[in-house]
DNA sequence: TTAACTGCAAACATTTTGCAACCGT
DNA sequence: ACGGTTGCAAAATGTTTGCAGTTAA
């Protein structure tokens, strides 16, 4: 049983089919889809789940932390799972591959900047946009 | 006179009073507003200013790297003048008060990581979220 | 002079909402 | 049974565009 559905029913919510499908096309997607994606990806599957139940579903997902929103800069907000450990992202900017990475020493230096400032850090946004250094020119 | 305005002119960008006033609103806003906060600051100053002349004006300014294009997580789009020197931004997540700040500590580590992911460095987002501390419960 | 810019309104894209029908518990 | 959920279409948002008139260089 995916990650994703043991949440949903730990926090009882009403699993109808349209959000079956939707938990099964997030839980197969690896690539941060966003909205359209997934509303495409789960019409292939229902071709009667509306746009709007999509929204509904992935903003109800959102809210409970089972799904994290993400807007690389390239305009879109995507979605992903909520992973067991957290990780930042490094964007391939030729293709907009993501890769996922963990850096604890990033992290703990963060942590000491906001004190610095006199703020107790409670999130964070790390994002890397690179080139392939085999491509580089 | 404004580092914007000095670089319209470098640019051979034809100077309008509309341009002029948003130019002047920029340089003056250290909060990162959005396009619709510049534009209420904008009419203020000149009552005809039309929406679509901020969005037109803001986009040409992107383009031209003359400001930066942010989206903190409270899902609108802000923009700041670019700096001279690089920063990254604290967020106070009471009252989306933006801090700025250097260490170049994290840069470096961003700059290995990436590296060690086989990638070179070309941007990269880190964005802070935190409370005061004096503020915590 | 004239190519670029502007305001306006219409068009567009994305997301939300009202509502009657429907369904999981 | 019934309160939450759905699809649909309409509404609301946010942003862009076509066009005729205007303006900086």
């Amino acid at each position: 049983m995916s990650s994703i559905l043991k949440k949903c029913n730990e926090l009882g919510l009403k699993m109808t089919d349209q959000r079956k499908v939707i938990v099964e096309v997030l839980s197969n997607s690896k690539d941060h889809p966003d909205v359209e994606l997934v509303y495409k990806r789960a019409s292939e599957i229902d071709k009667n789940i509306g746009i709007a139940t999509v929204y509904r579903t992935i903003r109800l997902f959102e809210e409970n932390k089972i799904i994290e929103k993400h807007e690389f800069k390239d305009g879109r907000f995507r979605y992903e799972e909520v992973p067991d450990e957290h990780h930042d992202h490094l964007i391939d900017i030729r293709n907009g591959k993501v890769i996922e990475f963990q850096n604890d020493e990033i992290e703990n230096l963060q942590k000491r900047v906001a004190q610095q400032l006199g703020y107790e850090l409670v999130d964070h946004r790390l994002e890397l946009y690179g080139i392939p250094i085999k491509d580089k020119k």
